[in-house]
DNA sequence: CCAGACGTTGTT
DNA sequence: GTCTGG
DNA sequence: CCAGACGTTGTT
DNA sequence: GTCTGG
């Protein structure tokens, strides 16, 4: 699975070099650098219309073009690759409206005795990457306002993720990302599998764990945390 | 036919 | 237990 | 993903 | 919107 994730680079222009995107409208030149993105948030989108690549932000939950409630947002987070022409939410999007979204670490959470502990992965040389993930858009139809949503993929873990858990987000590589936005399903199909690099992974603070909390002390050691934070210490 | 779902993960 | 909100 | 809330009434 | 279940 992958349930938060961070994008600490905050020049716009050069993830937008990066991934060869032209930024949309309302991107200022500096992002805040983001060490905790958390389901519901506003994230960055590279979609493409087949000749030009954009670079967008969408509220990271899909929210279906038929649905009639946005809540339906707050549980479609993470796809699962093996079955997006099954699912009713994604066969639509799956086919005609992939995308990427840009990112440096994703965290997954290892269980323990008791309580769980949060892990970063990145790559080997801290490079920017794309998650495959997939967007719809949807009107509300109380304010007629159109809400843009995403879903990220999920595969089965490569050798160093399967150390921690049974899930992983897909990770394209750079080579295949046009073809992911552009190809046929059947060729973006093939792309859906478990990272093949040279990956790192590393314990981070159960500060994490607070979706509100997002800061760069967020990837010290958990030896680092106040006993305040977290769930390992029973209560006396 | 209509009604109802539409999703993933880990489990105190 | 299950859902919503971040 | 985790944290935190967790209700009722009558209405189209 | 489109599929499954009754």
């Amino acid at each position: 699975m992958c349930g938060r994730f961070s994008l600490k680079a905050s020049e716009v222009k050069k993830i937008a070099e990066r991934f060869a995107a032209k930024p949309g409208q309302g991107f200022s030149c500096e992002l805040k650098p983001r060490y905790n993105i958390a389901p519901s948030q506003q994230v960055l989108v590279v979609k493409s219309d087949g000749t030009n690549r954009e670079l967008v932000q969408m509220k990271w939950g899909l929210i279906p073009h038929w649905a009639k409630a946005p809540a339906i947002g707050n549980r479609l987070i993470n796809a699962r690759a093996e079955t997006l022409n099954d699912k009713p939410a994604y066969r639509d999007p799956f086919n005609l409206r992939r995308c990427l979204v840009p990112c440096d670490t994703f965290y997954e959470w290892k269980a323990l005795g008791s309580g769980r502990q949060p892990v970063a992965f990145s790559l080997a040389d801290d490079a920017l990457f794309a998650l495959a993930a997939l967007w719809d858009a949807w009107i509300n139809p109380e304010t007629r306002e159109r809400v843009e949503s995403v879903v990220l993929i999920t595969t089965a873990p490569n050798e160093l993720v399967s150390t921690v858990h049974n899930r992983m987000p897909v990770i394209l590589q750079p080579n295949d990302e046009e073809l992911w936005l552009t190809g046929a399903p059947s060729a973006a199909a093939n792309l859906l599998k478990p990272y093949p690099g040279e990956m790192k992974a590393k314990e981070v603070s159960q500060r994490l764990n607070s979706a509100a909390y997002d800061g760069p002390d967020l990837l010290l050691p958990p030896t680092s945390d106040l006993p305040l934070f977290g769930n390992t210490s029973p209560r006396p």
